[in-house]
DNA sequence: TTAGTAGTTAACTAGCCGGTTACTTAACCA
DNA sequence: TGGTTAAGTAACCGGCTAGTTAACTACTAA
């Protein structure tokens, strides 16, 4: 799959707020289908296509315990995203950044000067 | 619209390698839809529709200079996402962490202590 | 073997999405 | 005025998506 392909499919899972209120739940650990679906009002079925579409987006791995297929988070997928983010940052923090200017003018010129915003 | 929508269709919309494309080039500046359609194999009404799918993300906006309608990114919403995304950093920088930690115990005593990457 | 639990697959449906062509609107210019 | 350029709107089409119910698979346990 090219990078524009597996950047798309990540999108594209979480854009929907199922997929990702799945995902903030298995941030807090692993769990199996059913404990997934229960917050839900949808049936199984449902939970289980997104389920694959999370793990054909590469955003979870499934394993294997006796009748029980715990689903965990797998990071590689959101790092992509991150990192395809990372290049728009300025566009965000530009107006924080003239702001910061601003004031920086505005104070006195003894002050150490100001740093940009640590993530 | 709730944050939950707002995020939704913020992910939609960046799950368009055409959007992510048309992204990258108002990262360079501001331009008329017209420049942007350029580079595509695809009718102008095609990228009408999808610079109103970024514009209704509030990924873009759009301005009015005679005939032309400029666009121009619009940082809010990917910081809604990098502030989503944050939750989830410490998933991809697990395996980093680890290693550092693993390198540090390997290492000397005498070093300072290793610091968390920054982003 | 039988029953129960966990989950997937199949088949279907309604609605959205991304593209098209044809037409329209808006502003500039001769 | 009429012509040209820039862009949006309307109507349509095919394929994908998210949900449903019903049936099936796989494992556990009595």
């Amino acid at each position: 799959m090219t990078q524009q392909d597996r950047l798309s499919s990540t999108f594209s899972a979480l854009s929907d707020p199922t997929r990702r209120a799945i995902l903030a739940k298995l941030a807090l650990g692993e769990t199996s289908v059913t404990e997934l679906a229960k917050p839900f009002d949808m049936s199984l079925p449902a939970i289980s296509k997104h389920l694959k579409v999370l793990e054909h987006a590469g955003l979870i791995s499934r394993g294997r315990e006796a009748q029980w297929r715990p689903c965990r988070i797998e990071g590689a997928a959101l790092k992509d995203v991150d990192a395809w983010l990372e290049n728009y940052r300025q566009f965000w923090e530009q107006s924080f950044d003239r702001l910061e200017a601003y004031l920086t003018v505005l104070q006195a010129k003894d002050k150490t000067p100001a740093r940009r915003k640590k993530k």
